[in-house]
DNA sequence: ACCCAGGCATTGG
DNA sequence: CCAATGCATGGG
């Protein structure tokens, strides 16, 4: 049997608690206690064995998916004994050991999905985003991949609508789908590079590029500023904070593996 | 009915 | 430069 052995530590549940945690996730679809996610034309399916990962199939197509997909590239280790000195992160590396922020392997993915989830709560934006991939992506077995930006082009701004979107966000979608953009040479540069090209594209601001360098391109230093959760995250575990931004330093290297750790610390409050 | 939720562009000072 | 405004949905 296919069985992928993560880097250590891991944990299955509490990396894949992000595909639960706002309702059902169509694109990264959790079903009878696997995650079915479409890689190319192919469903693939992912599960606990043991201390691994059941993975079919597992190939050098979908292996570097998975390995996005649970987190695989962070470095942990460095994090957790980096988190000896913070006493709040020493803690919650301890309570949430092994998890592996999961990664958006798909760059225009990940642009819309954050489209969708500007301003309204994560559960209104699954919601809307589902209904996108109902409409206008392609089924797979149990799994759907996400609409592709060859197909949105195909899209009209009315049937955004009826999904959901506000006018300014379908047409931000739609402004996206036919924006010819290059995202391996982008994948090259800089964060603040990265940034700033994404930032003067309409309809993304610094939180969604933010988003984009913290969950498809895994930069260490991504601290996703304006993100309410985050703000509430964070001056629930350091109440004196004043400053959002200006407390990003303190987790440098590690502003992205501490995000995602304060967000999730905060949701599966014990 | 109302408020808030993992923002953004636009407008007006 | 900064403040105010509208936006569509889901959950409480």
């Amino acid at each position: 049997m296919p069985v992928l052995r993560p880097p250590k530590p891991f944990d299955f549940d509490l990396t894949t608690e992000r595909f639960r945690a706002f309702g059902p996730d169509l694109a990264n679809l959790w079903e009878d206690g696997a995650i079915h996610r479409v890689v190319g034309a192919r469903e693939v399916r992912m599960e606990p064995a043991g201390k691994g990962v059941r993975v079919e199939p597992l190939d050098d197509e979908t292996r570097p998916v998975v390995g996005k997909l649970l987190g695989f590239e962070f470095d942990l280790a460095g994090f957790y004994e980096w988190a000896q000195g913070d006493s709040v992160l020493k803690e919650l590396t301890t309570r949430l050991a092994g998890f592996r922020p999961p990664l958006a392997p798909d760059p225009f993915e990940t642009l819309v999905t954050s489209i969708t989830a500007q301003q309204v709560s994560l559960f209104a934006a699954f919601a809307i985003r589902n209904r996108l991939i109902e409409r206008f992506g392609r089924r797979v077995g149990r799994g759907w991949s996400f609409p592709t930006a060859k197909r949105l082009r195909r899209a009209r701004h009315d049937d955004l609508l009826a999904l959901g979107f506000s006018n300014r966000k379908a047409e931000y979608v739609l402004g996206l789908a036919r924006e010819p953009l290059d995202f391996a040479a982008l994948a090259s540069l800089p964060d603040a590079e990265v940034k700033a090209q994404l930032v003067s594209l309409r309809g993304i601001g610094e939180w969604t590029a933010e988003w984009f360098l913290a969950r498809h391109l895994a930069r260490p230093r991504a601290w996703p500023i304006g993100d309410v959760a985050l703000d509430k995250a964070v001056r629930a575990f350091y109440p004196k904070t004043h400053d959002v931004r200006a407390i990003g330093e303190r987790f440098d290297p590690f502003q992205n593996l501490t995000a995602h750790y304060l967000l999730t610390g905060a949701r599966l409050a014990p």
